[in-house]
DNA sequence: TTTTAATCCTATTAATCCTATAGGGCAATA
DNA sequence: TATTGCCCTATAGGATTAATAGGATTAAAA
């Protein structure tokens, strides 16, 4: 399931995408306008910068930006960011792989065949839209 | 994430299926093979058998067994009962539907018609895998 | 230079969900 | 009727998620 944190990061996102390009919008404005708790969304925001798809501009007539065009933010790494692995088991995640502990191979496992097709066809919907695809 | 109450589901299912079919095998005898706690386990069989994927016998002798073979078993079926709802957003859920309160309309919810198509892939993925297809 | 308006950052609380355990009840078999 | 093993509810503890608090820092404007 979908974290809050995940769907109000994307309505942000989403809402950023619609504004001029490049001039900073407030936490404040986003928050109001979308619903979301003030401090929450300060949060999301603060990591959704530090892991590069928002610029922000301190100080007054500050805010948050979008870095780059909503048609070059693949939907991928948005979630991959704000909701971490794509994969349902650690040992079939590109980007974060764990070995189980409790399976002696992994080739042998059936689970994780099984995780690694739904892996594959989650990932090729998630590399094939963009942040603009979100927007109609 | 898979839970671990999905992924001991699964194993304890993986383990009956290679049994001889309708003998009963007792909680513990699984809990031994597959190192799951015992507890635990008794509960995950216990919604596995009134979501009518298992039979139980009680006294002497008795245990749980399939009631169906396991190619007739869907893996759908098996995530439904032991995780949930196979979408990541209870708006897409075909069997856990809901509505978000904070969303006007669906239909120009862009997270909303991303969210279908990821339900789609997945849900072909595991309408069309069996339990007989874990075995190999 | 001071005020004001913003983000930045860390810590903490509150709530929820997950994992595991406890203990007795009930049914079937020998 | 004794024993075996599932049935069921309750609950504890921990992990994660959601939200809040409060001040530090930075930048623009008065």
């Amino acid at each position: 399931m979908l974290s809050k944190k995940t769907k109000y990061g994307i309505k942000a996102l989403i809402y950023l995408s619609k504004q001029k390009d490049g001039i900073p919008i407030q936490i404040e404005t986003i928050s109001k306008n979308e619903n979301i708790s003030r401090k929450f969304l300060e949060s999301i925001l603060l990591t959704l910068r530090k892991n590069g798809l928002l610029g922000s501009k301190k100080g007054k007539g500050g805010g948050y930006y979008l870095i780059k065009a909503p048609i070059d933010i693949k939907m991928s790494l948005i979630m991959r960011v704000l909701e971490g692995p794509i994969a349902m088991v650690p040992c079939v995640s590109l980007n974060f792989y764990e070995k189980c502990e409790d399976c002696p191979d992994e080739d042998a496992c059936g689970v994780h065949s099984l995780m690694e097709e739904v892996r594959d066809s989650t990932l090729s919907i998630f590399n094939n839209k963009s942040l603009a695809d979100l927007i109609k």
